[in-house]
DNA sequence: CGACACATGTAACACGTTACATGATTTG
DNA sequence: CAAATCATGTAACGTGTTACATGTGTCG
């Protein structure tokens, strides 16, 4: 449910085509994960089968574009901003792709993310910690301290991505990416003169 | 491929039959996830499909149990060993089933793990920490923040896991879980009488 | 012209998830 | 008998991944 929803919530930016999507999509998430261009399509065909894009309009290069209905801007702002992210790695795609959205509260989401996840730590940390008596116990402990370094992990992030926002607010940064406007061009690219 | 590697690790201790897989499979993995039933009949067809697993013998209680086959053995014991696990995820699953897993060199995985992630942080740490000046380098940040998270956790999940795994041979825990033996009862479950 | 990036799409497949059907067995 | 667990399976679906086909426009 990630590009799907990464995709959405960046065609509630406005109506865009697919090839676009892809760069859009890799300025977003900090180039993280290269997408195949194959599946923009294939998941633009089945946001379109379930109601919450369609298409738009082509261009006269004959760019395909897609915008949300409103089924699928309530969808991407409830992504965004309702629910707890079930894991790690949700939950730095939502804040990163929070976090270049105009009118997308990353603060506000950021605080919500930090509550899940002391309460989460709270949780793991609550078992008594009697060393392992049995191989089956042994396992289970090394599961445990697994998710418990995960849930330390998310929080000094949640730390750090909280001081990076705020430092970014005083440099005056503007937070919010518009849809980039400057037009790709075609053809085999220019040789590099360096 | 996660499912599928640790319910192949789990047959390479010996045959089992589906229902059986399931039990193991949360017995070796801290009960941290637990798997619809019908998903082990799924993979198991899948294995077989593959040349994985085959068919073994169906007892007089009707339990059909499959084994693996010589490939299967090479590819669970692959898995185990070799290679670097791609996520923290990857890692934790891998490291807790060959702590149950006699023959499987836990020590030694874990060293091979250490090693891998303290490369990766170093990477990620070297490129150079400029505040970001635009709402991309803004979230380009965010998400690199996290994978440096990530791996500082994974990191010190080792160091614990280490800990755990030598102090349980210090204390004589013998760390590997043979295949559960006790036969499970069908019917209606006695009324607890705490 | 040939290489290469931009651009759209199709088809097949892998894995995981869930709902459902079926039946045996044991307890209350 | 009814309820609950053990146990095997089937079918459908969702997302992600990849390979492939096709075509356009530009640079060298």
């Amino acid at each position: 449910m990630s590009v799907r929803h990464n995709l959405l919530a960046i065609l509630s930016l406005g109506p865009c085509y697919g090839y676009q999507l892809r760069t859009e999509y890799e300025r977003r998430t900090g180039g993280a994960r290269t997408l195949n261009v194959g599946q923009i399509y294939n998941t633009l065909d089945r946001l379109e089968r379930d109601g919450l894009v369609q298409r738009a309009h082509t261009d006269d290069q004959g760019h395909v574009y897609y915008q949300v209905t409103d089924d699928g801007r309530v969808t991407a702002e409830r992504w965004l901003h309702e629910g707890v992210p079930a894991t790690f790695d949700e939950a730095i795609e939502r804040l990163a792709m929070a976090s270049t959205i105009a009118g997308a509260d990353a603060a506000h989401l950021l605080r919500r993310h930090r509550a899940a996840a002391t309460d989460h730590l709270r949780r793991l940390s609550a078992r008594p910690a009697s060393p392992p008596s049995s191989g089956e116990e042994l396992a289970a402990a090394i599961a445990l301290e697994a998710r418990i370094a995960g849930a330390e992990a998310e929080l000094r992030w949640l730390d750090r991505a909280e001081a990076l926002l705020s430092r970014a607010a005083h440099d005056g940064v503007t937070r919010e990416l518009p849809l980039s406007t400057d037009v790709p061009k075609r053809g085999r690219p220019a040789r590099l003169t360096s």
